[in-house]
DNA sequence: GACGAAAATGAGAATCATTCCTACTCTATC
DNA sequence: GATAGAGTAGGAATGATTCTCATTTTCGTC
């Protein structure tokens, strides 16, 4: 599965003419295991090092214009990173407003659909043109508690 | 209706023994009137000046302590302020990918009595204590379109 | 296999939002 | 009208992120 994602990646780099380096590779990789979206230092962490702060974040920016990863931008100014929804699925997150930690959540169908008719509808009827739309439980996660 | 807000405030603040001085009552006359929340700059700016940055940020940090303003993160690590839901009610988000502004949203209830239910249910069957559900519809605001 | 152009990298400086610190100023109260 | 606690101003410090630029790697081509 993970390996499918890879490959899926490096088509989409292909296609773009980004080139999969090793650190960019690493950084999906980190990712596609990842229970919920990432911070740079989360990441630098998971790669132990191996790449220099700064090079990790051109790398997200690199990976994010190429639609391979999603930004989250959530507790005290720090953007998370996850793989994009046409890597990972559709899902929603789970925010600890304690630690700052996020979890993905899987949601109800029936929910999920009112949810797309909602922002389906909003289009048509005001200014805004809606693509997307995150809901996120906020809460204390286990640890926290 | 403004006024209304603001004598809600002053009670809060009295019970909490927190004074209403006049940054805090500008602050939150600025965000009574405001479609959205508004970040630190765009506030100082609504204040023309008035207020020097550190005491702006400090004053927002005492409002929120107090339950008077509830914290927004969205894009590129800027906190947003907005009224605590107690004072400007429960509503959701417009927010546009292009420049990050934020605007109020209305929800049909049987959306939002789903929603609810969904972060009812949640606390019962992981180790996850949900309090509250934020959903953003995310897109391009009128101007960016 | 060597070459030049384009892409990518590394290291550190720079930026931006935010927080912290410290000395000064109010204001309620005795 | 003295005093203590709350509040403020202003600037330094912090932390995440971005930028810069010199160096290295990679790719297609010869």
């Amino acid at each position: 599965m993970q390996s499918h994602v890879l490959r899926q990646v490096e088509q989409r780099l292909r296609d773009r003419s980004v080139r999969l380096t090793s650190a960019r590779r690493a950084v999906v990789e980190s990712l596609a295991v990842a229970d919920g979206p990432r911070s740079a230092a989360e990441i630098l962490d998971d790669l132990d090092g191996g790449v220099p702060l700064s090079s990790l974040y051109r790398t997200l920016t690199v990976l994010e214009d190429a639609g391979v990863l999603a930004p989250h931008h959530g507790v005290r100014g720090v953007t998370r990173y996850e793989l994009a929804e046409w890597l990972a699925g559709h899902h929603h997150h789970l925010i600890c407003t304690e630690c700052g930690s996020v979890e993905d959540l899987p949601i109800p169908t029936d929910v999920e659909r009112q949810l797309r008719a909602l922002v389906g509808a909003l289009t048509t009827t005001s200014g805004f043109a809606a693509d997307d739309h995150v809901l996120e439980i906020e809460g204390r996660c286990a640890r926290c508690r």
